[in-house]
DNA sequence: TCAACAATGGCACGACCGTGCTTTTCGAGC
DNA sequence: GCTCGAAAAGCACGGTCGTGCCATTGTTGA
């Protein structure tokens, strides 16, 4: 890896840190500038633009999402087992990776009403991973762990309402119950499900 | 109401539409003061500062869901049809009220992680919120419509998570499902905590 | 080792931000 | 109808925003 390319991979990983807690339109230049050390002006230069910059944050998310939550899933044998894992892997990644939860979260909230480049690339990232859910669901149809009948994409989106209710509860509220709750409603959810 | 009053509620009202859509953050001074048709400083003057300004708004959002959302709640039978009408109730309010969907939602994902008097004020307004959920869900228990050793706690961490996987479909992804996928979650929840 | 080029910094710009101070306009009670 | 206080506007400020241009530093391949 060439030197520009090496600092420009320091400078993503700061921002991607920085947007999952103030948002990518809080990102600011000159604050993460500031928090790499760089110069406004050397640090721009590595985009073209602010929305440029944005849009390389979310695909960095992207794939440390998918080397800490897709891959691992993935890994875990089919069926329910697999389900299991993709929400205990997505509640390491919403707890651990990064200071401000899930960035998709935030981004989902903070572009759902703003046109542009920006909610495309979040709305097709939401898209993949629901489709990624459902199909992970439907291993365990396939396996015989769920019912036959089972609506996988019911299944995904509910799946997502926790997920979301997680971040809520933990994140704004500090609920110290919110896993307890979560895990709950998932088990009340997968029985629901079981062959 | 005098003059002063009057002007200060179309503000607030024009500041809440605008809130639910581009955040608290992004509702700025000139912007609201060029949408009411006012100036900058005519306008400043019925605050005495922006976060004085942001309170207020989240105030008059909290007065218009009362209206809205609380005081139907209320009005419908006990039981298992309030907790019907309250979803029903939220769902008008999400994707009738205002532009941008549930000013609460997009307030609550962006001061979870930013300390300060409008992280207390959402965080106040959401307990008082899910502590309403869950005592109307209490009255469902009460008049026997659902088992008695149910957990309302639990029904409301439920509740909300379905609230915001609707938000969340609706709003970014303009799923055409996202209200079918909703009711039925919502009708299995129901069905879990029947008597 | 040195030249070519990539990477970074310096500096400045126009725009908009939140916020004061001062002046003008307006509306209500005598 | 006048007065006086409230309401609104005018104007200016320091600061930060995103973004260009140009100089300087650093890296790398011949």
């Amino acid at each position: 890896m060439t030197k520009g390319a090496e600092t420009k991979a320091a400078i993503l990983d700061a921002a991607v840190a920085i947007a999952s807690e103030v948002g990518f339109t809080g990102l600011t230049i000159g604050q993460l500038a500031e928090h790499t050390g760089m110069s406004k002006s050397g640090l721009f230069a590595h985009f073209k633009s602010k929305e440029a910059m944005q849009l390389e944050t979310l695909e960095r998310a992207r794939e440390r999402f998918t080397d800490l939550v897709i891959r691992p899933t993935l890994a875990a044998p089919r069926g329910e087992a697999r389900v299991r894992a993709l929400f205990d892997k997505w509640l390491e990644w919403e707890t651990q990776a990064l200071q401000g939860g899930c960035i998709f979260v935030t981004a989902a909230t903070e572009f759902d009403d703003q046109p542009g480049p920006m909610r495309d690339a979040v709305l097709r990232s939401q898209q993949d991973w629901l489709e990624f859910v459902a199909t992970v669901a439907g291993t365990a149809v396939t396996d015989g762990d769920f019912r036959s009948d089972l609506d996988t994409e019911q299944v995904a989106f509910t799946l997502q309402g926790l997920m979301l209710g997680y971040h809520h509860a933990a994140r704004l509220m500090r609920d110290p119950k919110a896993l307890d709750h979560t895990r709950q409603a998932l088990d009340q959810l997968l029985e629901s499900c079981a062959a």
